[in-house]
RNA sequence: GGCGGCGUACCCAAGUGGCAAGGGAGCAGUCUGCAAAACUGCCAUCCAGCGGUUCGAAUCCGCUCGCCGCCUCCA
């Protein structure tokens, strides 16, 4: 089956089609580097991860390139406060960004331009566009003209004139029309500059991803892809300016726009202060039950972050790892991969339609934890009977997870890896409870029961749950 | 005001014409010294409401109600 997408621009699902058989390139909106990133960020990270991830599985070359946005007034700002320059913050905090990424499990895009690095061709692009009349120059500042262009407004939606009596008037003298945007800003004592035909300056917000797109992607791109309040005005601008560039129409072939992550039915914000880190959030959590349940529902609708949203996720990544853990230790003849091959091919095909019906990353989570029950059902009936037939629909099993493991970014660790990161978290240290656990077996061995059960009350006090087993005990955190 | 979206069980959530996936929570049973984990069973005759189309709709159409996003920096 073809994989089938959403495209924002013709608000459609459309059948994907690259514009060169088997190669696929993609550009993704990255982060402004002033502050800490938020699970909002690791949402964006997480869907086009799981967008990148699966192209490849499906066979396409695909060329990925996510920028920084490392020049931004924010930045300036953040660095007048703490007086030093806007390249030391930008570097801080994409250093941060990359360690969240990393702990995220997100793959390398394949490049990671910034903006400062591409100076030479914003204002290259930004000639251009002077040059075919699309922009004017007006003390220092480059500004590009919306209404040159009839088309503008074909992402969002917008009509210029409704636009322009419900908007709020950017107070620029510079400007021929207040809807214009900067495509080159003059530069203030203080602010990073560099050298252009129109003195000292630094680019606007909207260029620097055209720039970036075209010098590592080409004139046209298959995938755009960015958070939905993107869409304006950022990506409309985009659109305008670089086919006003290159008289390529269109820029990106299909533009993907994943949806919000709102904190207890609100939404994330400054104001609100309830911005969540993805540090903060991954202190408590592990990151596969943060990636699970921003993968638990479609990229394109708001999802709500509560309480008790990532404690459903975590039990539920407990539960998946506990049963590969259990056919791993009571059935390892069928972790054999050679297996593989003889796989019937009925779920793979589940997984398969379902992430080719726009990436619903939510029905191969299902089909993963329906296998999940089945597994533990067989290993069950075989202890019962006493037979060991079941070793070939294990190995069977255990490819779905790994090919729902490779598309997800979930369920690839090995259990015991998935545990200790989980119990790292506990609040006490591990020697400790290790000890406890030794004189709690003493202790019930001399069935001296009422002592053994204060200690497991204690631990659990703590947040730490006893396991015991005939091969000993074993502790978990609780989620 | 303009544009877009949503409303499925206690919570989260998939399903977009053929008799409601999955996760979490809960209850009962098996197991256990007792627990925990695991498994089994139960947990939406119904998909915001009302009409319509159809042999048949949560899924299509119309209306009503409720919620949300964008239009300004924002993932």
């Amino acid at each position: 089956m073809s994989l089938k997408i959403y495209n924002s621009l013709t608000r459609k699902k459309e059948e994907f089609v690259p514009q060169a058989e088997g190669k696929v390139t993609m550009y993704v909106c990255g982060p402004t580097v002033y502050s800490l990133s938020h699970i909002g960020h690791a949402r964006s990270a997480v869907s086009f991860d799981v967008v990148y991830r699966y192209l490849k599985y499906k066979g396409f070359d695909v060329t990925y390139a996510r920028n920084y946005t490392d020049v931004d007034d924010k930045i300036i700002k953040r660095a007048n406060d703490e007086g030093v320059t806007s390249e030391v913050i930008a570097e801080r905090y994409i250093k941060a960004f990359d360690d969240d990424m990393e702990a995220l499990g997100i793959e390398l895009p394949t490049h990671r331009p910034k903006a400062t690095e591409t100076i030479d061709r914003i204002i290259e692009v930004t000639q251009t566009l002077i040059k075919n009349g699309y922009a004017y120059e007006s003390n220092g500042d480059v500004f590009y003209s919306v209404r040159l262009k009839k088309d503008y407004g074909k992402l969002s939606g917008k009509n210029i004139d409704e636009l322009e009596s419900g908007a709020r008037v950017d107070v620029n003298e510079s400007k021929k029309d207040p809807l214009d945007f900067a495509l080159w800003k003059a530069s203030k004592p203080g602010e990073p500059a560099w050298d252009s035909p129109w003195g000292k300056g630094r680019p606007g917000w909207h260029i620097e991803c055209s720039a970036m797109c075209m010098q590592w992607l080409g004139t046209t791109i298959d995938i755009h892809g960015g958070g939905k309040d993107l869409i304006f005005p950022h990506h409309e601008n985009e659109i305008a300016q670089s086919e006003a560039a290159t008289g390529k129409t269109p820029y990106a072939r299909y533009w993907l726009h994943n949806g919000f992550v709102n904190i207890e039915k609100e939404k994330m914000s400054k104001s609100l202060g309830n911005i969540l880190n993805i540090s903060e959030v991954l202190k408590d959590y592990t990151s596969e039950a943060l990636r699970l349940f921003l993968l638990s529902s479609q990229y394109r609708s708001p999802i709500d972050y509560t309480r008790d949203s990532l404690k459903d996720a975590e039990s539920a990544m407990e539960r998946f790892y506990k049963t590969v853990q259990r056919i791993e230790t009571e059935w390892p003849d069928s972790t054999s991969v050679e297996f593989c091959v003889q796989c019937n091919q009925d779920k793979y095909k589940a997984i398969f339609d379902a992430m080719d019906d726009d990436f619903n990353t939510a029905e191969v989570i299902g089909q993963v934890f329906k296998e999940v029950t089945r597994a533990n059902k067989l290993m069950d009936e075989a202890k019962a009977s006493g037979k060991k037939e079941g070793t070939l629909e294990l190995a069977y099993i255990l490819c779905v997870f790994n090919l729902a493991s490779k598309m997800l970014g979930i369920f690839c660790k090995k259990p015991a890896e998935y545990f200790n990161d989980k119990n790292s978290r506990s609040s006490i240290p591990a020697e400790e409870i290790e000890k406890l656990i030794v004189e709690r077996t003493e202790a019930r061995k001399n069935k001296n029961f009422k002592r053994a059960d204060e200690i497991r009350d204690e631990l659990l006090a703590k947040g730490i749950i006893l396991e015991d087993s005939a091969k000993g005990t074993t502790w978990t955190t609780k989620s």
